[in-house]
Formats: structure tokens, sequence, C-alpha cells
DNA sequence: CATGAATGAGCGTTCATTCAT
DNA sequence: CATGAATGAACGCTCATTCAT
């Protein structure tokens, strides 16, 4: 495809290509973004600093965005892809203690930024489509893993009611955003606080079950 | 000359004192500042619209507080002030349906916007001392409060172990911050969703009960 | 017109009129410019600064001074009376010695900041006529107390040819003039190094003396 | 396409180099500082008319500097630079009227503003240990200076005893120093003045000798 | 494609000034 | 007369953005 693999001269690291390097570019960006949207916002974000700390100049950014908001787009889409990645290995966790796993999980996880992004996204909305359409899908789509969970669930959890299942749903994603909003505020949360949480939540004796005919 | 002292009309309108005038300015600035700062954010808030939608100049804004800062952890505390009072209402509602209670009166305020704050506050914690501690006495203030509703519970509330109290006391806030956030960002939270999600963690099945001899 | 002066109720120290009361406020305003003129200029120079230095609110300067530039003006007319007060005593001084004399007058004085003050005055000619005047009387009556200096002179003087005398009175100026500039500088300037300095210029050996029939 | 390189007339017009371009930029900035700082004062100088003047926006001035102070202090140092550049052309004028040579070029030059800007550097000093320092080198140069001179000296010229030396370069200093400042004052100073000036302090009739053996 | 000098809008803040008290 | 809250112009500076190199 490129020249460089066309010489045979030995098998040494061949040269980029063009549109590896500029791959690369974008992702060191992206992930600068990432660290500097959550400690300064979005408005308080400078290009600067994330061309910076991504070891690039200003320029680099304008050649691979056309503004901020597009970059925390991308962003927040790079995100969104990492979590669906991960969520199979958790589904897969172990049967009996399912809701201990995922306690775990969501507690031993790097400080989690991605509440941080949603905030800032919400600010965009106002003058971007764009910003509100990511962030319905983004919202959509995380309530859509937690809808997964509870179909595989067996006896171990909650069979709700249609009428009550959407409701379930958003009450777990409220669970587990908040747990790591007060995180990120200072507050512990360890493991076993999560369990409480998710496990109620699960199990809310307000809960109608589903009438199994 | 003035008809503040001499009209004998009891009650009528006297011209206000300059302490008066300065009380108002300061309380309209903070109320502009409230929006503001929930839909801009801190560093995309500027003076300029705050005080314009608070319908004074720029230069009244310092007149009345020394920076953009002091504005936030004003209203911060004011904001703090304000739940602190409504409490005891909540508080006394009756006792059959504590929860379901607490759920409507969360459901049913206007848009809360105290979570986001809580999030600009967090940014400011890095240079800011009075940040970092106000932040912390939000948040257990707010732990503190909680733990008063479990103290007033009777049986239809847990009564956990000690070891678990806190964490409970956590979990339930990770709950309501978790709702609030949710609901910021246009998911929909009703009565019935904050009724699954209280009950579910106040009667977390994996609570370990107080022993009671 | 007040009551005060009125009211023979013996000897006690009398409340002060208000003219006498303004006059103060004047006056110490004034003495407040001078050092924050001295020390950052007119435009750094702010009325806060002045007013607070001086022990009075902002409000007392309008009602004293129309404005800043005005203020800057009548601290300089104030000077230039101080100055014209002191001369006397110099010109008293004894003949025999009446360089050194002066040598030692004009280093023991506290920090001169005169200089600094028509600096200022200069800058504000371009839009002050005022300012362009007072500029113009300060030089020529500070020359023109150097003229009389010369005209007391006996022999230890030199007694300059009618085309010279207008140069000398300058080089003169010049020279106390820099020297106080150079001391503000940093430079160390010791009484013998003004004496080396007056006494040359009174005595320049280029000087065409003026011939006695 | 662009006529640089191609055209072999030897110096044509290349295009410039963004080095050049940019070391261009700071050389109009900086010449344009020195007319306003030395026309508004230090505080008085906008950076909008500093760059106005210029020809350039605003943010040219940030490419360029750091601060308005960094703009005096480069000013300074290049104006310093400057002086010791011409100095040998003066130190080479002829011997028998050395003294009158020098008054004429003192009092042809283009107004000299180096006086304005001392003042302005020893506002500065408070707050910038930098300013300080320029300061201290500009006038321990420039008395340097002055020390050469007398060191050249022939019999014209006086050949103080040592504890003099440095106080007669001192007074010769304030002398120039204190006619330029004049001269900015609107006091005409002609070249006889400054010859009248300069020789009387060179031969200060109370100047103590060297005692050649 | 990446660089970084230059642009210019916009922001936080200061400050001279006004005016109701 | 003195006070100080409020005004609003101006300033220093930052930063998103452009574009010649």
């Amino acid at each position: 495809m490129s020249a460089d693999t066309t010489d045979g001269h030995g098998a040494g690291r061949r040269r980029r290509t063009r549109a590896e390097q500029q791959a690369e570019t974008r992702a060191r960006l992206i992930e600068a973004a990432a660290e500097v949207f959550a400690s300064h916002g979005f408005e308080g974000a400078s290009i600067d600093l994330i061309t910076e700390r991504a070891g690039y100049s200003r320029g680099a950014f304008y050649s691979n965005f056309s503004d901020k908001a597009e970059l925390l787009l991308e962003l927040s889409a790079v995100r969104m892809g990492d979590f669906a990645r991960v969520l199979p290995d958790i589904l897969a966790a172990s049967d009996e203690d399912r809701i201990g796993e995922a306690a775990r999980w969501l507690t031993d996880q790097p400080p989690h930024t991605e509440v941080l992004l949603l905030v800032e996204l919400a600010r965009l909305r106002d003058e971007h489509t764009d910003a509100q359409q990511l962030l319905a899908r983004l919202t959509d789509s995380t309530l859509g893993f937690v809808d997964d969970v509870l179909d595989e669930a067996d006896e171990t959890l909650a069979t709700p009611a249609a009428h009550d299942r959407l409701r379930l749903t958003r009450a777990i994603l409220a669970a587990i955003t908040g747990a790591q909003l007060l995180r990120h505020l200072g507050v512990e949360m360890d493991a076993r606080t999560m369990e409480l949480l998710l496990a109620g939540v699960l199990r809310s004796p307000v809960l109608t079950e589903e009438t199994v005919s």
C-alpha cells in the first residue's frame, strides 16, 4: 500500500504510514483531552494545555479536529466504545456472585471521569445538536447495557414486571453514576458500599415482580 | 422631606436603607449565578452574563464579591443553608410512607442544580482551599442529614449493623445524587423510580442487620 | 454660621469650623497624594489608595477636588510654595561657605520627590493646559531662585557676563535636579559630591566673566 | 513560484524567514514602546496603544513578550546597548576640545527619553527584582563610561585624587542626566550651557588634584 | 501534516466617577 | 461634607482560531 513495505531490505521496523501517524496523533490528543476536560471542564480546558500534554503543537490539533467541541464529541464516542468493549467480560462473571463481582469491578477501576464528560456534554447540547444526540445515545446505550444484565439474570436477581423494567434500569444507572460522582467529590465508596447499593436496587422490596404463569 | 418617617400610615413602604439595598443586590446576583453556573459551568459563566441576568452592571458584582470564586462559594453555602432549612419538613413526613414521601419530594422539586455546583466546587478545590473545605462540609452535612433520617427510622427501614451504617448513608446519597444527575442529563426519573431506588437501598438484602437481643 | 463659635461657654477647644475641617481634609489628601504619586506615578496612583492612606473614603476626594489631575496640580503648587518658603534660610547661610552649606542642605533633606512630580506634570501637559502653565511656572520660579543666589554672590562666586547668566542658572538647576534624580535611582550622592557639582558649575573655567570697568 | 531562490540576481529580496519576521516584529514593538512609555509612563502606556503604533494587533505583543514589564526591561536593555555602541565615537573626538565635542553631541541628539525610562524602571523595582538589577546595571555601566572618559583625559581635564574619583564620576552623570531631564521639561539647554556644566564639573575648583611626584 | 506567529474577540478585574443616603 | 454602592469604560491578559512557512 505504502512504499515502505515494498522494499525488501530486511524486516526492520518500517516507517509508519501517514494514516497511522495521524491516527496516533488523534489518539494522543484524545487521551490528553480526557484528562484535561475532566480536571478543568470544557470551557476551562485550553487547547494549548491539551496539545502540550499530548506533546504536540497547537497546529496539530487543528489538523485533526475542526474545533474543541468536536474533540469532546469524539472523546465521548471513544469512551462509549471502550465501555462497550469491556462489558462482555463483566457479563461473563460467575453467576453466583454477579453483584459482588460488578461492585468490585466498579470500585477497582481507575478514577472514572465519564460522569464529568457527560456533564460537559450536557452543557454543549443547547448550541450543538450533535452533543444532544450523542448524549442521548450515550445514556440510551448505557441503559441498554444494564438491561442486558437483567436479561441474563437468574433467580438471584429481580424479574420485574414490564412496567417497572425500564424504571429499574434507570435506578441502577442512577446508583452507579451517583457512586462515581461521589467518589469524584472525595467521598469514599468501597466495594461493599457498591454492593449494598446494587443489591438493594436489584432486589427492591417495592418491586412488582413479574407474575410467572 | 422624605416620606419615610413622616407618614403615619403604619407599614407604608419606606425607602430602603443602604444595607437592605445591598443585601438585595447580593441576593439577586447569587440567584442569577445559580442559573448561569449550572448552565455554563464555572469557567463558562461570564460575570457579564451573571450581572446582566441579575439586572446590574459589571461593577455591582465587584462591590459585593471579591471575585468569581467567592461567588460560587457563597452560592454553595446559601444552597446548603436552604437545604438544611427544608429538612425538618421532610423528616416530619408521615411515618407510614416515609420513603414514598421522600421520593415524591425529590421528584417534584424544580430542577435541582446542586449536583452541578458540587462538580464546579470540585474543580476549584485544587487552587482554592476554601472550595476544598466547603465541599467537604457540604458532603458531610448532607451525609449527616441522611443519617438523621435513619435515626428516625422505625421497623419499616433498615437498622444496619454499625459497620454498615456509614456505608448505607453513602449509598443513599449516591442514589439521590445519581438520580438528580441523570435527570439533568435528560433521563426521565419519576417518583416511582425514585421509590425503587430508595426503598431498595434502605432494605438492601445484603445488609447485615443489627442483632437485637 | 455654625453654632460652635457663638456659644461662649468657656474657652474649651472649640469644635472646628467646617472650613477648617475641609482645609484639613484637603491637606491630608494632598500629603497622601505626594507619596502615592511619587511611588506609583500619576497613572499608577489610584484614588482609592490615596484616600485610604489619608484615612478618608473615596467620596471625600470628590468633595474636594474635581479630578485626579487637579490634585496633582494642587500638590505641585503647594510644593512650590513650600520650597519658596525655605529659600530665605538657605540664602541667609554664612557667606564664607555658601556652596558647602547649600550642598549639605540639598543632601540632608528627606528623599526629594519633586523631580518625580515634575515628570508627571510633564506628562499631563499635552491634554491639560493648566499642567503646561504650572510646569512653566515651576521651572521659571526655580530658575529665579537660583538667579537670586547669584545676585547675592560676592567674589567667591562667578559673576558671569550677561550672555552666560541665564545659561549658568540653567546649568545649576540641571546639576541639582540631576543629583536628586540619581539619588532616587539609587546612586549615592553625598554632600561632597554635591559640592563638587555646585562649585564646579559656579566657577566653570569656560565662563566669560563680566568685565568690570 | 516564489522569487526567492530562483532568481540569480545575487542579493534579490528573498522572502523573510519566520525568525527574521519575528525579529522585526519585536524590534518595531520595542521602538513603539520607547515612545509610548516616554510620553505616557509605564502605567499610562496601554498595550493597545503600543501595538497600534507599531502596526500590529494586541496579540502580536503577547507572542513576543510575556508581559508589559518584560517589554520595559527589554527596551531598557536595548537602549543600554545602543548607548555603549556610540561611546567609542565620542571617546575618539579630537583631544583639544573634548568637552565641547561632548557637549555638542549631547545637545544635538534627538530628544533623549532614557531618563524617563530610568524613572519607570525605578518604579518597577519594588515588585520586580529584574528591574532592580537592570537599573543598577544601567547606572553602573553609565558611570563606567564616564570613568573611561576620565581615563583618557590629558592635562585639560582634571586628574582627581582617588577619593574624589568616584564622586566626580557621579557628579558628571548627575549633570548630564539633569540636563536631559530639564530639556524634557521644556527648559532650553543649548550646547554652550552643556559646556558650562561639563567643563565646570571637570575642573571643579574644590577638587583635590592628584599629587604628581 | 505539523508548526507557531499573529489575530482579535472576550474575560476578569481595576478604577475614575456619580449619586442616593 | 463625607460615605460607599453602583456604574461603565478601559486595561492586561488568555485563548480559539487562521495561515504562511
